[in-house]
DNA sequence: CATCGTGAGTACAACGTTGCAAAATAGAGG
DNA sequence: CCTCTATTTTGCAACGTTGTACTCACGATG
């Protein structure tokens, strides 16, 4: 690897000169700056980036840890959070926790952290009462729900209103008996206990009774775990006219259960979902969720990051902040009015 | 940040003495290392590992570019990848090419490579004419398509055998019009041609003429590709019972205009995938398909890079490398003989 | 003609770390 | 008490880059 000395050696300048050539520097003579040039092409110099940000004190290396990058909701937020950075110039090292709390603690406080400028977390094993392990030496940004009174800026979706929304939805066309798949049981914090709370308040609004027997609980959120409530719920035997899937994964699973009970969706059953995953929009019926805006957190999120980066040490430091980004309805086949649409 | 000199000057040592401590140097008296690691950890001091790479030369990161984290394929290799490169103490930057021969070339040959030890590369805008681009001065392993006489290692699944493996499927269990869905006009090197050539070698194999007619062209490998694909062979009006897409985004999408159009799967057509996504396994009816071993793939790729990054410059380096790793039939609903299984 | 300003180029040090080789210390043996 | 060896500690330089401050040459200015 060629390095600023060699080319300095072969164009006859010194190593500082190079560095203002390939920096831009104004006030090099034509002569020279050829000369340099022709010697970085001849030994295909190219700056070496460690050196560099050894030097400036910061890497152009933003942090994005998540549970894991195979469930769509997290592939789908990492593709728009290496969009955002990539657009300010930064660069995005991944690094999977597997929602475990020490995989969690271990990346927030080791050494890996010291070749990021900054990170965004998406938390999942760390619960409220884990403020502490967030008071770090380094800006990071929160993504997801609220870790009460946490001491950094937090990034954070339509849970409440969302979920209202999408009951809005489901009353507006009539149904009355909805069902609620995923609920956490004692849990305060988090998505589910928040969209739950959104259940709960549109109801109200619309003077509908809330009727616990309606609420299936499950911990895990993916598509078997969206199958299994299903099948609890038909095995209840209650009536009910709609389903509202804490996410969109559950709604799937759900949709299949469905499916293969012969209970029609939507004409028996509507169903909406939370999270407006890819797989969503190619569902059969296709999924009427609601739509967090993933593209909008990610750069509301790498925003203030860099922000909280430009910022550092500065004395008018601002507080913590919470930016909570719109979220949006997306209607679809599953919670139609009635008759079906033909074709995708 | 405190530094090893911070540290050093509390506990009263060198620099260096600090340095050894923290790297677990074996001649060093007990008070010493105590008092050090004291200093350590009243300081919270952490290496900084810029500067050690720096020093050191490397950087404990890899690159992996892929066109689009957001389609699953990719979601879940990266998955794959950055847990076969956690568990060797590696790190993995992701770059996003969008496809693009411009961003593909632009990353080979740009300064962010000199923050990475190497690259895995899945690429998607290059062509078989572009083997030159690929000659760099680090190491690189292509994970996809084989880039015809590339200079690098090449890590691939099998696209030939596996497709073979999915028709075989198909004729055993008595189809005979077997329709393909997304095949390019022209390809020679490419997923697409590789399958298409399995589809061809199958069908001879077992004497089953060629028809042409059957093929559905399609440029795109997304759902709604497949959708279309679909519909386009639906109107063609010609028998067929059933279909290989060549990808399961293609088949999800077949799947939906099969339902839309009352043609039952897999009693008057069967479909297979490839690529066991993990809709797959959650559509309805689930998704017969081949599944490439992703894990097996990511480990490979990391394994024959790190192997390159140690080797760097030895005297016996190999020449490029093939490796192809098993695909396996999954058999699911969707291409079952007949009667379709209660619930997933 | 001395002075000044400006453009062009350079030397040095520093970012934080570790390899190397040398130095200091301790204990053992005579 | 001195020598010798083994253990423990240290100073220096270097990884490749860039900020700071400096020098030098040149023509313009008074």
């Amino acid at each position: 690897m060629a390095t600023l000395r060699d080319v300095a050696a072969l164009a006859g300048v010194s190593v500082k000169t190079v560095s203002n050539v390939v920096n831009g520097f104004e006030f090099i003579r034509d002569s020279t700056r050829e000369r340099v040039n022709n010697a970085i092409a001849e030994l295909g110099y190219k700056p070496n980036l460690v050196a560099r940000n050894l030097r400036a004190g910061r890497t152009g290396v933003i942090g994005l840890a998540v549970p894991e990058l195979k469930f769509s909701y997290f592939a789908e937020l990492a593709d728009a959070v290496l969009e955002a950075a990539r657009r300010r110039g930064y660069v995005v090292l991944i690094e999977q926790t597997g929602g475990e709390r020490s995989s969690e603690i271990e990346l927030l406080h080791g050494s890996r952290i010291s070749m990021m400028d900054g990170l965004l977390f998406s938390p999942l094993g760390l619960s409220s009462d884990d403020g502490r392990e967030l008071e770090v030496d380094y800006p990071v940004v929160l993504l997801g729900e609220r870790i009460f009174n946490g001491p950094t800026d937090h990034v954070t979706m339509q849970n409440v209103e969302g979920a209202a929304m999408a009951v809005r939805h489901l009353l507006t066309s009539g149904r009355k008996r909805i069902a609620v798949l995923g609920a956490h049981e004692g849990e305060i914090i988090g998505s589910a206990s928040l969209r739950l709370d959104g259940y709960r308040a549109a109801l109200e609004q619309a003077g509908v009774p809330f009727d616990p027997s309606l609420v299936v609980h499950r911990q895990g959120w993916h598509r078997t775990d969206g199958a299994e409530a299903m099948q609890e719920l038909i095995r209840r035997e209650i009536p009910f006219d709609a389903v509202f899937a804490l996410n969109d994964e559950l709604a799937l699973g759900a949709l299949r259960t469905l499916f293969h009970s012969g209970i029609s969706v939507p004409k028996d059953v509507a169903v909406v979902g939370f999270d407006n995953v890819t797989e969503a929009q190619f569902a059969m019926p296709s999924l009427t969720t609601i739509d967090p805006n993933r593209a909008k957190i990610a750069e509301t999120a790498v925003d203030a990051l860099l922000e909280r980066i430009a910022g550092r040490g500065k004395p008018d430091e601002p507080g913590p902040r919470i930016f909570e980004v719109p979220a949006t309805l997306v209607p679809r086949e599953s919670a139609s009015a009635g008759i079906r649409s033909a074709v995708a």
